[in-house]
DNA sequence: TACGTTTACGGGCAAATACTCACTTGAATA
DNA sequence: TATTCAAGTGAGTATTTGCCCGTAAACGTA
């Protein structure tokens, strides 16, 4: 196997420095084929590799005004220990766009912290998109732990691995729960979460510093039934008894409060702790997304918010 | 008074929000004069501005990152022409490992020349280890010379013999130098520097387009004393005046300055040139070269340098 | 060895971007 | 009120970039 020391620099290499010297160090196309000794269009090859491969990361570092004002006002309207409210492409169709961005960069200013902490996580398209966008770094002294299950209903762990993902990019130790996020029965949940392994992980999320968690609505598009978790027929019926949205697995109505018995008697995630002492903060975005994440703001199950300027509109509708 | 909440956008506003669209959201200028209602010059220049007014931060989140950093502070910091950073295995005990390879890299580009060239070498373990990385060439229009005399104290020719082995690979005309590194005395230096072929050879080096060389410590195992071209009594005594480092047998201070006297009136390699106007390429690494390549650098021996990561770093403080 | 397939390369061109210059605006000042 | 000056604007233009496409090398297969 290849390994980096190799004599000739993988390919990736030759974009990483390209892409060092085109978005650092601000040279033309034409310089940096000069320098890699290549023709010019290799070099635009290696830039374009450079970000296709996510090498480079973009961040934007000022409050611009609207979006602190929005931020504030959800902050106050919300009675929110933080919120961050990034600018809005009114033609992108991408949700994650700009929040993956906003929410790494939290991320790292928790993780950059000396003193060991632990963070526990959900999952979901939003907190990858996050991960995605993290910078590598050496987090040894902390410890990452999962909240929700990712063991897919076939088996298989779930497509939105967010927490080995993130493990890996901050070398950090981490405790993937191997649960479902819904079990079979309510008997299947208490002999699964008895199990000492499961136990323990559940302490450790208990005692997590900073949480982060995205956040699911059960509209048709519900991230809980397109991942199979819950039947439609179930989704119905939870918003038949009004259900607004879910995190880590738990539905809530509209006031956020945790819906009694349907599913919520077979989820097998760490339990929510609303009005928590610590940071608990949701990553979401999106028009459809709009009650879900007002019901969880409510019922302070999260006390801060990423989102994005359409999003902070409508919610302080 | 405008409060932090200002309806009305500042420029730099404008600017992060231009900056974002661009960057982060990837919309053209075009759209960007479009969503924020200015001309597509306006959008240039708001682009342009979150750019200088540093609100746009890029990353590589590649290891070469680190090292393009390092050789970017090194260009500027001593004013080179070139200068590579190769990463360091902090594992591996080979001084040469990457070096080697980018040294190689570097002798290609220049030999790839179409045009006919005179390179000038030195020679050392470190040069030695690029050649060895050399790709078979066929570079019949270019010429090779040595710097250095190749014959050691007993008769032998040096065991590093670089320019031999070079000019085989590449299949280029060569010029080795069959002087000792330093002559007995510095009459017997006169007198072998006036044969004709030598004077050739002299003249030949100093019209080099580029040169590469090695750069020797004078610490306890210097090169020049491993190899028996000079006695402990006169490294220590070179020490004793301020020696440290040595390039083709010249040996020279922490300033860069050649020393006056001593060996290096016997020495018998062609004259340095501090402020050469054509590339001059030192190769080194290693901790107990720190000060070699330092004075070298500061004296300006050499205007290029190729070192790996943890030497870079060193050379830094 | 011959042949089909994949992969990378570089020429060329249209789109996108950066820069220059002459002009306008508006605030400060004589 | 006139003048100066800094900052911004749009037009025009040169440079840079993105991408298509034909060619060639590399690779796998028969």
């Amino acid at each position: 196997m290849p390994s980096k020391y190799d004599a000739e620099p993988s390919r990736l290499d030759e974009a990483a420095r390209a892409g060092w010297l085109y978005y650092v160090a601000g040279n033309t196309q034409d310089e940096i084929a000069k320098k890699l000794g290549v023709s010019r269009q290799s070099a635009q090859r290696l830039v374009s590799l450079s970000i296709s491969a996510k090498l480079i990361k973009v961040r934007l570092d000022h409050p611009i005004a609207r979006c602190m004002e929005l931020s504030q006002h959800l902050k106050d309207k919300f009675d929110l220990r933080g919120c961050e409210v990034v600018p809005s492409d009114p033609t992108s169709s991408s949700v994650t766009l700009g929040i993956a961005q906003a929410g790494a960069a939290e991320m790292e200013r928790h993780l950059k912290s000396e003193k060991p902490l632990i963070m526990s996580v959900g999952t979901g398209r939003t907190l990858r998109a996050c991960v995605d966008q993290l910078q590598q770094m050496d987090c040894q002294m902390h410890s990452i732990v999962s909240l929700v299950g990712n063991i897919a209903s076939d088996g298989s762990a779930s497509a939105y691995d967010v927490i080995v993902r993130l493990a890996d990019t901050v070398k950090a130790p981490h405790f993937p729960m191997p649960l479902p996020v819904i079990a079979a029965s309510v008997g299947e949940r208490e002999i699964l979460q008895s199990q000492t392994l499961i136990r323990h992980i559940l302490e450790l999320a208990k005692n997590a510093d900073v949480t982060f968690v995205g956040i699911g609505h059960l509209g048709e598009h519900a991230p809980l039934l397109e991942d199979h978790f819950i039947t439609d027929a179930e989704r119905a019926d939870l918003q038949k008894v009004g259900a607004v949205g879910e995190i880590v697995g738990w539905t809530y109505d509209g006031e956020g409060n945790i819906i009694d018995g349907h599913t919520n008697d077979r989820v097998a995630s760490a339990p929510m702790m609303p009005n928590h002492n610590k940071p608990v903060i949701g990553v979401a975005a999106g028009i459809d997304k709009i009650a879900a994440i007002s019901g969880a703001l409510r019922g302070k199950l999260v006390n801060s918010l990423i989102t994005n300027e359409a999003t902070a509109e409508l919610l302080l509708k």
